[in-house]
DNA sequence: TATTATCATCGTAATATTGCAATATACAAT
DNA sequence: ATTGTATATTGCAATATTACGATGATAATA
């Protein structure tokens, strides 16, 4: 095996898992915050910034981009990446969306 | 390879990964939800409630506790699962604080 | 004690991920 | 046209993940 049964499961299921695995790598997170960092999203200088070769970084780049979490845009010679922000708003609205359950949840066992 | 550079990245990146990683799977994201929907933790039917084989239900419990997300406690016959709230609210807050920072940052590029 | 119920672990097969060297592509500038 | 820079793709090896049958461990119950 090693295949996902991702059908049976429900699409925003596999939308949050999708989004989450993209996260599930330190250099993919030390991505996003790299581009949440710099003010702009002229970022040709991700490669400079991780620890990782450049084919490396180009594939979780890559990963990131199919999660939907960044988008790219090739700005002449070099490609322009920055964050899509409607998907970490979702992932915000979900976090956001589990906390508040929590919160009303019964606390009476699990001590 | 195959094997992740953990040790090139930051503690927080590494923690925050390794959360979102356990949430990269659909059957994980649905035990939490059956965790957070049902309103007491004694959760003896977590297999019952998943189109997986008891054995991987197991397996995706283990991963989900070592990340942090849940805890377990042997109630006599069967276990005792709920969530760590602790873990799910420094998620929240890391999404929070990604959203606002995502808000205020310029947005003349990559229409 | 034997049985049943519940969950964990082992072993294994199929597949996915991670990382990089080598190479390819695309464009800008000379 | 050629060179240089930036990014993508390919191919491969090492490792990790996913899934499940078989088996083991433990506790409640007959």
């Amino acid at each position: 095996m090693g295949a996902t049964k991702t059908d049976h499961f429900t699409a925003k299921q596999n939308a949050i898992a999708t989004m989450a695995k993209a996260l599930g790598h330190p250099a993919r997170v030390a991505i996003i915050e790299y581009l949440l960092k710099v003010d702009a999203c002229i970022c040709g200088d991700i490669v400079n910034e991780l620890p990782l070769a450049q084919p490396t970084v180009s594939q979780h780049l890559k990963e990131l981009k199919n999660a939907g979490l960044i988008k790219g845009e090739v700005e002449g010679n070099s490609i322009c990446y920055c964050i899509d922000e409607k998907s970490l708003e979702k992932l915000q609205a979900y976090f956001n969306l589990t906390a508040n359950k929590l919160a009303i949840k019964n606390k009476n066992c699990c001590t």
